[in-house]
DNA sequence: GGGCCTCGAGTTCC
DNA sequence: CTCGAGGCCC
């Protein structure tokens, strides 16, 4: 056995020959010839030292544990997510805690559950608290209805801001390479940015007083501000932080109206119409375009940048239209970015999770829970090579 | 040449 | 979430 099969996190035992494979064949799901034994994770014990929070862009907060530091499946873990107040309540997770660790999918450091033998007395119960200073303002926090989750209650702390300029830079929307979260702390703190649009006024003098900043960095950090004044619309709308709309939605939006005014004066049941918006998408959308100062910050924004006109494709013609991916596990021969892309660009949708809406789970090699998950809503199940030729049959 | 930063790799949980 | 690679500053 090749030493890879050692270090896998199971062993895969298939049926050799080709001819018995297609005679076996293949139940809805998986192959007849083959079947995955999975090593279980490898699980480690730490102390959780503290409690923290963490806030996205959205305002959420969310509850992080600080670890002793150890190592599990092939690096060095000090802080795991606890999600959010009903899985801290679960877990019954004090601090001091000895707990079970292990990673989800081999990446993911996930807490399993407390070793409750090993409480001393002197572990300090976590009271879930009413305010979380990183909020800023007074530091109020409330229960999101109907969600787990709370967010702070003023939508504008810094803390907000910061994540919500992070996003705007990031690959997925402007793209602006070099431009990482310790440079926009920078550029915040000293007041050279406060709104998106001041990234596209940064003046080079400006740059260079700052602290390691010397004249290649700034032209770096320039170029990429300029590249970025081209952008999709489907990356102009998701960089704007809308809630409830990712860059899924931003697809759809950007498909179904053409153009940033066009959502802008789009009334609620014209929305709704869309697949994949709802009332509370629709709702979402329509109180940030009827804010004045959001409405003030796009036309800011296009005074510097360039939307390219996106052809509108008619989706519903599209082979894959109406079907939607979800991806577990690698593909060999492309990235998800790339098939996820692939998937759109044939009209299909690309989610993370499975629901009994998902047509397809394409699973590569080491699939994760969603391929049990698949499983138990009998959601059929593609591996790479029926997925490529998928693609290809309809290219 | 050390140190700081970003990026890309892998991918799950809620 | 962490790691390693690579760019840049000092």
């Amino acid at each position: 056995m090749p030493k890879e099969d050692y270090l896998a996190d199971g062993v895969v035992v298939k049926v050799d020959e080709r001819e018995y494979q297609d005679i076996l064949g293949y139940t809805g799901k998986a192959p007849r010839f083959g079947i995955a034994f999975k090593f279980p994770a490898e699980q480690v014990t730490t102390i959780v030292e503290e409690i923290v929070f963490q806030i996205g862009r959205t305002g959420v907060v969310t509850p992080v544990a600080h670890l002793r530091p150890v190592l599990v499946a092939g690096s060095t873990v000090s802080r795991a997510t606890l999600h959010n107040e009903d899985e801290i309540r679960r877990l019954d997770v004090r601090i001091g805690d000895t707990v079970i660790l292990q990673k989800a999918g081999d990446v993911i450091p996930d807490i399993v559950s407390v070793v409750t033998e090993l409480r001393t007395g002197k572990e300090k119960v976590f009271v879930w608290p009413a305010r979380v200073p990183l909020c800023g303002g007074d530091g109020r926090i409330e229960r999101i209805p109907g969600q787990v989750a709370w967010r702070c209650v003023s939508q504008n702390s810094f803390a907000q801001v910061k994540r919500r300029f992070y996003h705007f830079v990031s690959k997925k929307c402007f793209d602006m390479d070099g431009l990482g979260p310790k440079i926009i702390d920078v550029l915040l703190d000293k007041n050279l940015i406060g709104s998106f649009d001041d990234i596209f006024t940064l003046r080079r003098e400006d740059l260079l007083a700052l602290p390691r900043f010397a004249p290649k960095s700034v032209d770096n950090l320039l170029e990429s501000v300029e590249k970025a004044r081209k952008v999709t619309l489907p990356r102009f709308i998701a960089s704007l932080s809308i809630s409830q709309v990712g860059e899924e939605t931003a697809y759809d939006l950007a498909n179904h109206f053409g153009s940033i005014k066009k959502i802008a004066e789009a009334k609620f049941e014209e929305l709704e119409a869309i697949s994949g918006v709802g009332p509370i998408v629709a709702k979402s959308l329509l109180d940030w375009f009827s804010d004045k100062n959001n409405m003030a910050l796009v036309n800011r924004l296009l005074l510097h940048v360039r939307v390219e006109s996106l052809k509108k494709a008619d989706i519903s013609k599209l082979p894959l239209a109406g079907k939607s991916f979800v991806l577990t596990g690698t593909l060999s021969s492309l990235s998800r970015d790339e098939a996820g892309q692939k998937i759109r660009s044939l009209g299909g949708d690309v989610s993370g999770s499975v629901s009994k809406s998902t047509s397809f789970v394409v699973a590569g090699e080491n699939p994760g829970s969603k391929l049990a998950a698949a499983e138990k809503l009998g959601v059929s199940v593609l591996k790479e090579g029926d997925f490529l030729k998928k693609l290809k049959n309809h290219n």
